[in-house]
DNA sequence: CAAGTCAGTGAACAACTGTTACCACAAGCG
DNA sequence: CGCTTGTGGTAACAGTTGTTCACTGACTTG
């Protein structure tokens, strides 16, 4: 979409993603309303006054954080939705699906569930954009499937929704677990998408 | 349970809780970690150097208000699982409930919800605890009810935390929710934990 | 190749932070 | 009553914060 851009810009977008890799890393233990401008450019190696080339504030940071944590969870929802197999299959492919991703992403899960409730209202704003999008793309995945028919489009919403929420708490679930309590919190998960899915089966009786 | 305490001791607590309640409404606008010593006893109107004899520290504090936030909340809790009617009458019973209590006690539960996934470890440790007290309650008050015979303690422990969570999630949608949106968050949340109760009703099948 | 653009630097600012040591003075107790 | 206890206050400390201004020098463009 766009052609190559030269060294000046490359340059620049490398140094605007050392900011958010080493913001990422102080928000492990802190949040994002106590980040400070200078810390993250301190942990970079840059002057505090190169910060305002690429963002207004922290908070400003926050909101392309958002973007990026989110962004490469579109095609993990998607995926885990559409699985082919039974009620079941899907679930345990779905819980799996989830611990990897907390596995290998843990400080992109850990801003989104932290910030989702955070002190920054632009933040706070751009996450549940960014939910009701997943929940919205999990609705009409949802709505292909033979279980739907005879669905209202609220209540295919209201169960995407839930599934959406649960999987974020299962996430965060994994994130305070000790490596030892990992497989009971994925037990814990799957029968409680189990039985939201044994209430999704008999909804319309 | 105390035998009445000097006018010292009083005008102590009075402070005290003078510092808790200008804590509580300085978090609405930022987070824990970003609270600072200073700027709560500016808010009271006493010296920084009061603070000490009251907290160690902006941290103690906290988990000095998740005691007060969910200490109000174990009636609430089980006024709502063991009120009498059929399930959809405990559910909108449930629902406006929370309703009430967010509308009552805003603060507090934007408190707890925002900390929950805080970057303050101890008062994260502190939340979660009083929820798994709360689970264990509700847990137990499922056990007393008829849809409950042949249920496993885990998968009645499993059904508990659902709802618990569900009621904290609830909670943090009222509190987000314009006054306009209140009703269309009460009826999703009623939904949600009407599918949820069809769910628990088939798990034996 | 000259001119201009602009990411990053360095110094300075006023304001703020947590923490310390020391003091005042009212309440509690022998 | 005198003595101790302890809440709260004052003053000062070394560091930190966000933001400004003028600057350098490498890249881009005409």
């Amino acid at each position: 979409m766009s052609h190559t851009l030269g060294a000046r810009q490359v340059q620049k977008q490398k140094t605007r993603q050392a900011l958010l890799d080493a913001a990422l890393g102080l928000l492990e233990e802190q949040s994002l309303s106590s980040l400070g401008l200078r810390e993250v450019t301190r942990a970079v190696g840059v002057a505090p006054t190169a910060f305002y080339r690429h963002f207004h504030s922290t908070a400003d940071l926050g909101v392309a954080l958002v973007e990026e944590a989110l962004g490469s969870l579109h095609p993990m929802i998607a995926g885990t939705v559409s699985a082919s197999g039974d009620s079941g299959e899907r679930i345990d492919r779905a819980v799996s699906l989830i611990a990897r991703h907390v596995r290998e992403h843990p400080a992109h899960i850990r801003f989104i569930a932290r910030e989702r409730n955070g002190g920054v209202q632009k933040v706070r704003a751009a996450i549940a954009e960014q939910m009701a999008r997943f929940t919205a793309e999990v609705r009409t995945e949802l709505a292909g499937q033979p279980e739907s028919v005879g669905w209202s489009d609220d209540d295919l919403l209201m169960l995407a929704g839930l599934y959406v929420d649960q999987m974020l708490m299962t996430a965060g679930a994994f994130l305070e677990a000790t490596p030892g309590e990992v497989d009971q919190v994925a037990r814990e998960a799957t029968r409680r998408m189990r039985l939201i899915s044994i209430g999704r089966r008999h909804w319309l009786d």
